[in-house]
DNA sequence: CCGAGTGATGTCAGCTGATGACATCAGCCT
DNA sequence: AGGCTGATGTCATCAGCTGACATCACTCGG
């Protein structure tokens, strides 16, 4: 690194140590930031990094790839929605269960929306980005299945209604994020179970 | 080319032209088979040109990248079902216009079950091409959506309607691939239709 | 207080996927 | 015959990604 490429931090805020920490969330803020002004194909990762004040080495030290760097919290979503699965109380329905999941999901990105829109727009204007999120969703889904059935609910059930669920968070979402007041997001995923019911009853 | 690369075709079917014709077809055969023997990251694009009796350049002038050669049909399916809605009778309700439109998806590849099985375990043995596939049954999705709001259904009930029918379609194909008897797979999509309508009823 | 060990990072070399620019040439049309 | 077209080859180049190894501030036991 030359010493043209010193960024701010490094001459302001340098107080220990031979490295800055949290290096990972610097090169989250740097992508972001970039992916929002220049689009995702249009920065490099050596961009990314230089803002962080890292090689480009260093980021996929911390990210498998580069689309990886906006979804490596969905992980935790993850865990945590299949914690409160398993929290449930053995007498709530298969749906019950599975809009329980879905609602812890929502206690952890529907505090920040500006965020979330941010990253949104990111993800639905490409692609690889687009394709990562129906996979991390799918993984989510599949966890809870496997929830599902360590309840001893039966394979076909299992796999019907947590893919059902991701489909209901998929659309309230969607109506989260575009919406002009200050919907809740859990609100919004109840409602969309509600329409799923009606969707499917009789009539 | 050197000399050393004439495959087999080169020598003893060349009945005219400069270049044997369906190398459209000869890349996609050669990819699936060199993805079964050697898996989907151990091959390397070059080696399907080989066996196809092209350059790499030409696989990418068929193919927009290196996964796409399993999925570029999936553009005729989402063809065929969004043409069997619009096809569908006035009468029929929204979850009745979805089946209708799986099952002439069901009729594009349930002929053929051992290549599906073969496509589907490179597909399930890489996290790229999972993800890939992911990516076109959403587009699946998107289109029937599109379908069902022409169709003066409100979007998000449209939304739902389709996104639940991928799901279903999604049940439906993991059973049909792995069943031992001749499980045929439009069966197999209303049966799944019929646990959707057990769940979501109330009780 | 010193020397070995640790861990995060840098440096370097290299492979593979992917793309643009241009050349080639068989067959077709006039 | 001669030019046009379209599919393909050739070449150069870049960006994503990885393995191997070096570096060096910090830590910890002696």
């Amino acid at each position: 690194m030359s010493s043209a490429d010193i960024t701010v931090w490094q001459l302001y805020t340098r107080p220990m140590g031979r490295w800055e920490p949290g290096a990972g969330d610097r090169l989250r803020e740097a992508a972001l930031a970039l992916y929002l002004e220049r689009g995702f194909e249009q920065t490099m990762v050596v961009e990314i990094a230089d803002r962080a004040g890292v090689t480009a080495r260093t980021f996929f030290r911390y990210f498998a790839d580069k689309r990886e760097v906006l979804f490596d919290k969905a992980a935790e979503m993850a865990e945590k929605s299949s914690a409160a699965l398993e929290a449930a109380p053995a007498s709530a329905s298969t749906l019950e269960v599975v809009a329980a999941a879905l609602d812890a999901a929502a206690d952890l990105i529907g505090s920040d929306r500006e965020l979330a829109r941010q990253r949104h727009a990111v993800i639905t204007a490409n692609a690889e980005l687009r394709e990562r999120e129906l996979s991390k969703l799918a993984h989510m889904s599949a966890a809870l299945a496997d929830g599902l059935r360590r309840r001893g609910i039966d394979d076909v059930e299992a796999t019907l209604a947590a893919e059902t669920g991701a489909a209901v968070y998929r659309v309230a979402f969607q109506r989260w994020v575009d919406a002009a007041d200050d919907l809740d997001l859990r609100d919004a995923i109840r409602q969309s179970f509600d329409r799923l019911r009606t969707l499917t009853a009789p009539g």
